[in-house]
RNA sequence: GGGCAGGUGGUAGAGCGGUCAAUUACACCUCGCUGUAGACGAGGCGCCUUACGGCUACGGGGGUUCGAAUCCCUCCCUGCCCA
């Protein structure tokens, strides 16, 4: 049922135009699969999604599992029953909250581990929402089998291993699943990075395994792609890329790019199969696209243009737009002028940024919806791009 | 006319002799978000200064004190109650 075609492959850089044929549809790549990690993207519903254009979204197994449980998703038709989007749809291992739930607090970073977006955690005096559940507790911990957790919702403890993340997986009915991995921090050190690497290859075999012996038939519907890590260090990439691209995976995910995700590709895309799809985890700033499909990306996930959306932020090809700036409280124009989504066309910045200050829900809707749209049509004219020849 | 209670930074509201340019919240301003613990978070918010520091401020005026937003007197104003 899943298969990859590439329509063009590019002269001028390694980009490629295809489409990934799933149960649910296709998928015309280079695509941008916007982030549904509560089985929602956030803000937005079905028809507006459609109507932007999007063709898949991508959502969580850890926060799924927590809650309503994926056995409860099964019980609901699936991710595309329960949402009611018969799309496509990629989910996560969950290998990522074993970063953003882990080091990434740990190591007290924001998750590209630059310094302005250091997180303060406040644990003791139940001053931040969180506070009062965890007090000093770690919430991750990491052993051979899997990855003990600790519930951002109740506290409780929970264990998810790959065979775990398989079966959550396969549970939910994803199109497009991914094996569990460990995502590291960049502030870990090459000894830990190697290490880590090296378990989360044993955990693709044990994904891959737990994977094809499953006889379930949502599963074998389902693709399982093989996430490479390695850290910021290019020989670890080389060896995680030339291990994870022999396994007998229908595509690939990169993951742990932080920082400058070009050379992370540059380290690792030329030892995969030329012939299957490449998802790239959590990239999404345009730069970072344009790069990235040069060097061969054909689908990109990232929560930046919902996040900033909802937080008052709008992407314009002039770059971001702080909608709350008072400069725009009298400003008639659109976000963008030219752009054709349904926010752009019915409203001004003056609106929206009172809508912000108001505090009213439309405001981000509105905002998500604009990013929403210019990804898609960023993507949309890059794959033209490359279908002409041009890129 | 009498009796109470009050007048603090844009607003609400702490403080009740020094550590007060003044807690806190809201508002306001600026910025940040990369496989979503995120409709979140950070910083600023009297005036001058890059900073050190200085200046003016807790209704007005006067006083006590080494020192007052804090105590006393007086005036003005507000609210409630009684005439």
């Amino acid at each position: 049922m899943f298969s990859f075609e590439i329509e063009k492959k590019s002269k001028k850089s390694r980009a490629r135009a295809g489409i990934i044929h799933t149960p649910h549809g296709v998928i015309h790549t280079p695509a941008f699969i916007p982030v549904a990690t509560q089985a929602t993207v956030k803000g937005i519903t079905r028809r507006q999604l459609e109507e932007i254009g999007i063709e898949a979204v991508l959502s969580n197994t850890y926060h799924l599992y927590l809650r309503p449980g994926d056995k409860v998703v099964k019980k609901l038709g699936g991710l595309h029953g329960f949402m009611n989007w018969n799309k496509p749809v990629f989910t996560d291992s969950g290998g990522f909250q074993v970063f953003s739930l882990g080091a990434s607090i740990e190591h007290k970073i924001g998750k590209v581990g630059n310094a302005t977006s250091v997180k303060k955690i406040k644990k003791d005096e139940g001053e931040s929402e969180h506070a009062n559940v965890y007090k000093s507790d770690k919430f991750v911990k990491i052993t051979e089998e899997g990855v003990h957790f600790r519930s951002h919702l109740d506290g409780s403890s929970h264990f998810i291993g790959p065979e775990e993340s398989m079966k959550i997986q396969e549970n939910l009915g994803a199109d497009i699943i991914f094996t569990f991995d460990e995502c590291t921090s960049p502030m870990h050190d090459y000894q830990y990075i190697k290490k880590s690497m090296e378990r989360t290859h044993r955990w693709a075999k044990r994904s891959l395994k737990a994977h094809s012996a499953s006889s379930g038939q949502a599963h074998k519907d389902q693709a399982l792609f093989g996430i490479v890590q390695g850290g910021d260090f290019k020989d670890l990439r080389a060896i995680s890329a030339k291990f994870i691209g022999k396994q007998d995976f229908p595509g690939f995910g990169i993951g742990g790019s932080f920082g400058k995700p070009e050379k992370v590709l540059d380290w690792t895309l030329p030892f995969l199969p030329v012939g299957k799809p490449r998802h790239f985890l959590g990239i999404g700033l345009v730069p970072d696209i344009l790069a990235s499909v040069k060097r061969g990306i054909d689908t990109f996930d990232c929560v930046v243009p919902t996040r900033l959306g909802r937080n008052g932020t709008a992407l314009t090809k002039a770059g971001n737009l702080n909608v709350r700036a008072a400069q725009f409280k009298l400003d008639k124009n659109p976000i963008e002028k030219n752009c054709g989504c349904y926010t752009c066309q019915n409203f001004s910045r003056y609106y929206l940024c009172h809508l912000f200050k108001a505090n009213e829900m439309l405001g981000p809707i509105l905002t998500t919806i604009h990013n929403l749209y210019f990804m898609e049509h960023l993507m949309r004219g890059i794959r033209e791009d490359i279908l002409k020849g041009k890129l």
